[in-house]
Formats: C-alpha cells, structure tokens, sequence
DNA sequence: CCTACCGATCGGTAGG
DNA sequence: CCTACCGATCGGTAGG
C-alpha cells in the first residue's frame, strides 16, 4: 500500500535541485522581486530549511550562478571536437558557429546573462566568476582547437586566443546583443557564413 | 536683498532635468531599488508633483530611456565625418575604432545598458526603442561611411549593412562585454588596430 | 535528548 | 505642495 519507501513528510528540494528551483524564480523575477518566501514554497521546504541551507538572498544568487556556470562549463566541446575532425574547414567552422548561436541565444542563456549582468555592480565577484568560468573558458576552447589547425596547416593564426575572440563576437555579437533586448532576431541564416568568410580571409590559408 | 530675481518658493526640477536626476537614481539603484521618494527629493519636488508629471515608475523610467537615447542618438556622428575625410583607411578606422570604445564603455553608458536589459523582459517596448535608436541608427550611419568610401574606390564593401555591423562588434564586443560584467578589460592598445586589419582583410582594396 | 522543521511574527519600507 | 497613511510584503529570526 505505501507508495513511498519511507513514511512521514515527503522531501522538499535540497542541494541541486534547491539551487536549479531557486534559478527558475531568480530569472523570473529578477534578483530583487525574487523573494525567499516563493524560493521556499515552490522548493516545498520552510524558510528555515532554505535559511540553514543558505545563510542569505545574496549566497543563494551566488550558488546559484556558481552551479550554473560549472554545469554549462565545457557546453562547446562537442562542437569543438567536430571543429578540429572536420576536414572542411570552412564548413567545421559554420557548424561550429551555428552550434554557438543555438547555445548562446537560448532563453534560459539570455536570461542568465540578464540577470548576472544587472547585479554585477552589487555583487562584482559573482559575475567575474561567471564571466572566468562561462566565458573565458570557452574562448580559450576554441583558441586550442584553433591553434591545432594551424598547426595542421589549415588555418594561418598568429594569436590563437585573439583569432578566438574575433570569431565569436563576429558571430554572436549582433543575434546576442538583440537577444538580450528582448528583440527576436531577424533570422538571416546566411550569417553564419558571412562570419565565417570574414574570419578566413584574415585566418585562412591562401 | 533678494538674491533671487523671482520671490517664494526655490523651483524643482522639472522636464529634461528632473529626467536627468532620474536616471542618476535609476543608474545608482537599479530599477526595483529605485524609489519615488528618493527621486522627489533629489529633484526636490514632492511626490504628488512627480506623480503629475510622470503618472507611474514605469512610465518615470520609459521617459528617462527614451531621452536619454535621443540625446545620444548622433553621437558617433564627428567620429564617422573624419573617417569619411581621411584618405588614409586604416587610419580612419582605427580612429574610428577608438572612439567607439571611449563611447561605449563610458561608465554611464554600461549602466544605461545594464539597466535597460534587465528590464527588456518586463518593458520590451522601452528596449526595443533603445535598441533603434541608440544602436540601430549608429550602425545604419556607419554603413553610409563605409557606402561611401566604397563608391570612391577606398572599400570593397557588397553589403554595408552588413559590413558595419562585423566592425562595431570585432571592435566592441569583447571589451563590452567585459565591461557589463563590472570586469576591467585589460588596456590592449593594439586591440583597434587588430579588429581594423581584419576588416581590411575581407573589405580593404587590394 | 537531538534533528529537522513548523507557524507566527519581528522591524522597516515599498508604490501610490 | 506636503504630511500622513493605505494594503502588502520584504528579508530574516524568534520560540517550541
């Protein structure tokens, strides 16, 4: 008859999955219209409970962008790998940027990037966290595959990590910077191209 | 003895300076954190007569962003003349580059920036009228630059649209990006001149 | 006795 | 123009 192993109160949420419910109301609602009163409820623990497991608002938004920011750490490798197999290399490097605006244009992407973004001024050491683990990490991904197909003869790159940079914001810098003003970018599938011949002229082999 | 040529009551502010202490409020809080009671008093009026003026926070912040953004609206217009009159390219560009940057990463710029895409979600309309006339506009003057320079032989451009979004955010992107994190971006003063050459690469006259 | 957790409420402040 | 005040809700903590 018990459908439950044990008897008495069923759980509420804690750890992970009390930091991924906190997320869902932190991009609802922005940092300061989230209250720990409905962080509490939709968790299904007391404020008490919330309290002993993080001692504040600011070290819950903390944890909270701290395990987002591990769990989407290496979310390019994939497409990183399949950069560096590819013997087309202009077509490695379409996919890969078709791959990055997927990523990057996400709503729950976009909303994290709000939410950091606006409290990087009261809570500076979180968002460079954010900005070391998320961002710097990827670029520096995409810098090593770079820097491998050059050495493979197929690409001409002096500055690995600066060729990574120009090829990013090149992509997703105009879709990205729309995103994130609420605007739906207009669809322009032949962008990722467009970048691409960009990147190669300066970084292609001639 | 009167020291003031009008009797009674020390005026206010009203109009585009009441704006102007709004924003400063907006900029130092954030919107949520924003009170009405603080922008009275610094604009020293009372609440009813803000009320009057501006019938809600919403509608105080939609008047804040959309004088804001007419006042900036030619701003990079100077910058884009002397890269019109300048017969050397590349040194135009990353004139032209450098000026971007100064604008762009302005303190009050970044904020303005932070606090708008927080608010995207919540006031899209305020967004997407900051979006046109601060962004689109810089880059539709721009385009007419490098639509220029192209009709005298400077450039090879095919779509100047296109073309002056790829500079804007080659010369752009990572710096402000770094900066809406509250993260110093390290000087790179070869940065404009890197970005400009890879323009060149793809839209110079060779 | 312990722990995990509850219902209730604190002092202050918000937009209007 | 201003004071006083509203219904509500905030982050955080009390006793048991």
């Amino acid at each position: 008859m018990a459908t439950s192993p044990s008897r008495g109160r069923p759980p509420g949420l804690t750890g992970p999955a009390l930091l991924a419910e906190a997320r869902a109301v932190f991009l609802e609602h922005g940092y300061t219209s989230t209250t720990m009163d409905e962080v509490a409820a939709r968790a299904r623990i007391s404020k008490s409970s919330l309290y002993r497991e993080h001692r504040s608002k600011s070290a819950l938004y903390a944890a909270v962008v701290s395990d987002w920011a591990a769990s989407g750490r290496d979310a390019m490798r994939p497409a990183l790998d399949r950069l560096s197999d590819d013997s087309d290399v202009e077509r490695g490097l379409t996919q890969l940027a078709e791959a990055m605006l997927r990523a990057m244009l996400s709503p729950v992407v976009v909303e994290m990037r709000r939410l950091v973004v606006n409290e990087a001024k009261s809570q500076p050491q979180v968002a460079g966290a954010y900005l070391k683990e998320s961002w710097d990490r990827n670029i520096a991904g995409l810098a090593e595959a770079l820097e491998g197909m050059h050495h493979r003869g197929r690409l001409s790159i002096d500055d690995a990590r600066a060729a990574a940079e120009d090829f990013t914001w090149l992509v997703v810098g105009g879709p990205l910077n729309s995103a994130l003003l609420g605007v739906q970018p207009n669809p322009a599938p032949d962008r990722p191209s467009r970048s691409v011949a960009l990147f190669l002229a300066r970084y292609g082999v001639h």
